[in-house]
DNA sequence: CAATTCTGAGACATACATGTCTCACATGAA
DNA sequence: TTCATGTGAGACATGTATGTCTCAGAATTG
């Protein structure tokens, strides 16, 4: 029985996330409380999401503030900031899919206001020569949220481990996709380079 | 009037994009049709958003053909379906938001058919030595499909300029954030390395 | 133990989106 | 013109999630 509202909330989230319209019950269900006891804690359904919404957003600005992410070397305030916000990707996923919150201008000030952090940045990063001038630093942050937010779906559905997340989306969203032979050789290098058709290597991918 | 399906599908998705839970009218009014040939069309909501969700699986996969993704060099069949795939982020976007929809066998069998040729095409680019193998193809596959979705959001949002979607998706998926010294350096290579404090750069970003 | 507070279960009323129907009008064909 | 088809507007019924209330029992506190 999680009676103090974060435990609700983060038990809020998890049904939410997968299904934006379920309905309280389930929701109470979810947390192990009643509807009666969740209708007191949060007077009403758009009550509960707003909250949820600024739980989130608490998180991810508490992520920005203990990476620091207005110090030092932008690389590395960026893997700080990874370490910091992969915990509650999940919460992220909510922010990033649940467009309805931001008709509410205190979740929408609070949005703008971390997202003008991570904008910050990139264009600091950029200035200091650490980030690509040819991509936008509107479109890095944009990129970063989405990409963290991939991450919290991916855990969710049982797709990505949990430790391995923060390597995945440092190095992909940092070093990108291709593989660069002339950068550090850290494996052994013995992939066969031959081209044979792989259509019998079939994934067991979900939803996304 | 638009009133052949998909062109009021494709007028669907604009409004249910933002508000998932848009009422009929007004699904209806952003169609220019009223709401009972709305319903004379798709017989009831869930009937709308099922058809929604097909026209973008079939888009989707669509791209996946145009791109011919089971041929050839890895990469260049990914930079040909960023381009053909962006014209439709919007409906990727869409697809990948409404987790809900995934509980229709037709359409979650769809999809993971698509997902599973985007899987393959990452397994084959790291057989050849042209994708990363420290991450996994099914990552690649989430954060690509993540990415699109996203560009299809900052697109509607008006954050991102439709002529840089595809340069910005497949230079920051293929090549990452960091700039490197090292790589082919076709812009003057004149910033400051200075780590002056940058924070009176405020942007103006809207909402994710 | 006694008293207060909180919770769960359920009943009940309400609001509202949706499904269904009718009818008048416009468009287009014969 | 006349008929046929399709559309828009609105009224109406319905289902259902939600808001509100009560009451009995558990938990906590004194």
């Amino acid at each position: 029985m999680a009676t103090d509202r974060d435990t609700v909330l983060e038990a809020a989230v998890g049904v939410l996330s997968r299904r934006p319209t379920a309905h309280l019950d389930e929701i109470a269900r979810a947390a192990g409380i009643s509807r009666a006891t969740l209708h007191r804690l949060f007077p009403g359904r758009e009550a509960l999401i707003r909250e949820v919404g600024l739980l989130g957003l608490r998180r991810f600005a508490g992520a920005l503030d203990t990476a620091g992410v207005e110090e030092g070397d932008a690389e590395a305030a960026l893997r700080r900031l990874v370490d910091a916000s992969v915990p509650d990707a999940m919460l992220c996923a909510f922010l990033a899919g649940e467009n309805q919150l931001y008709e509410n201008d205190e979740i929408n000030d609070l949005w703008e206001l971390q997202i003008a952090r991570l904008h910050a940045l990139f264009l600091r990063g950029q200035q200091q020569g650490v980030f690509r001038i040819e991509l936008s630093a509107a479109w890095l942050s944009e990129a970063f949220f989405d990409l963290v937010a991939g991450v919290g779906w991916s855990i969710q559905d049982g797709r990505l481990a949990p430790r391995d997340a923060a390597f995945s989306l440092t190095e992909l969203f940092l070093g990108g996709a291709l593989r660069r032979p002339d950068a550090a050789a850290h494996e052994s290098t013995t992939h066969s380079t031959s081209d044979r058709s792989t259509s019998d290597c079939r994934p067991d991918t979900d939803k996304p």
